[in-house]
DNA sequence: GTGCAATCGAACCACTCGGTTCGAAAAGGT
DNA sequence: ACCTTTTCGAACCGAGTGGTTCGATTGCAC
């Protein structure tokens, strides 16, 4: 039955013929038109008659593919989720030197975070954390263990290489991002910076960082000879 | 006249009589209850209607003393910013100390920012922050500087004793503010932390950010005589 | 061309919103 | 007790809210 319905879909895909309700495309115009609104003005006062005219589709027609209003933010927010998240998924793949992969990963972090896109989504986010903790709960759990796992695992990998002596690699973590990240995403976040930080500002700001964090975790290498 | 009216008010104020919009109780009676509603449930989904029921007056008082929800709301953000000023001005009155003086503003400044009070305040200026762009960089842009500017001028001294070797002070200075705090303050910001951190927790983690600071930009002893 | 179904969009619903009006009640001064 | 003024609170206003209904239009398959 449901292989059935599946094989179905994908037929269909390519007809341009779908059950109401269950056209990809319609259903991403939606999302698009009302993420727009939503990303604008927040949730409270995205009124579903701007995401209508937004979104160019018709009112009864948003209530076809999702129940109400809740439904369609939720929605939104998961897919900002998983976007965010995957594109922080590879910033440390196949890289060894420590240094490069402390440069790489608080740079690709940084320009992440500040994004237009991503402080938008945050501070939709955040704006109604108290009201609807079940959402931001997993919004902000997910997107925050999997960045930091993936440099927790990096600094084990020097740990066990040498290179790096650390006793609390959780807390470490945490500084590193903080130093990099801190304060762009905060002046982001309440506004102060009307636009993300350029490339070599963040550079630079990470470059400040590595050197902290080198000089308090870096082992120093005893033998001149392999400088 | 305005020296007239002045008087008249400050008599008054023994005698419990004002002109309409004047009674400075009745005008905190309704920032009180207004704000409680505003950090509540944000700038749109606070109702006047809640408003006139949290604060026990009349809807027709409230716009006696405030022109309309915006103005209400301008002063709230102003108060709390104000209250939240005021609580960093002395945070390293008096100390010399390097290490004393790095501790003593690293756990201060944690727990204020993370107060229940202060980050619901944060949240609820985030949320209106690309509608109210005014409010908002008055809001942050004042509170920010405030805090960087004490520890900027900490460090100058201390580089001036010879303490500390900084080369670039403003960094130096959003480094350790990003150490000792970034992380609590996004994860109550989130939503994440539904509690704010025990006290023992930030001198943990300011420890560890004053034992990073000091590996970077500390001066080390070179007269043992001196430990 | 025909038939079927998704979508459209105008109209509708009960309700809430911010703000206004105004007579009654309350408070304070003399 | 009387007078004045502040505050109260019920009723009101026009606009807007999220969500529903349903006949007309459109799009696709055959």
């Amino acid at each position: 039955m449901s292989d059935e319905r599946s094989a179905s879909c994908d037929t269909a895909a390519q007809a341009g013929r779908f059950a109401a309700g269950a056209d990809p495309v319609k259903r991403e115009q939606i999302l698009d038109g009302a993420k727009r609104v939503f990303m604008s003005v927040g949730f409270d006062a995205a009124s579903m008659n701007d995401i209508t005219r937004e979104a160019g589709v018709s009112k009864s027609t948003i209530y076809v593919y999702f129940a109400n209003k809740d439904e369609l933010f939720a929605a939104i927010m998961e897919r900002e989720r998983m976007q965010l998240t995957q594109s922080l998924q590879d910033l440390l793949s196949g890289i060894e030197d420590v240094e490069e992969g402390l440069f790489r990963y608080g740079v690709g972090f940084a320009l992440q975070v500040t994004a237009v896109g991503t402080v938008s989504a945050m501070r939709t986010m955040i704006a109604v954390a108290s009201r609807m903790p079940q959402l931001s709960g997993q919004f902000f759990q997910q997107e925050t263990l999997n960045v930091r796992t993936v440099l927790e695992h990096f600094l084990e990998q020097q740990v066990a290489r040498g290179t790096l002596r650390v006793d609390d690699i959780p807390l470490a973590a945490r500084q590193y991002i903080e130093l990099c990240t801190g304060t762009f995403f905060k002046l982001c976040l309440f506004g102060v910076a009307r636009t993300p930080p350029s490339t070599s500002e963040i550079e630079r700001v990470v470059t400040g960082a590595m050197k902290l964090f080198m000089a308090g975790y870096g082992v120093k290498k005893s033998d001149p000879s392999m400088q």
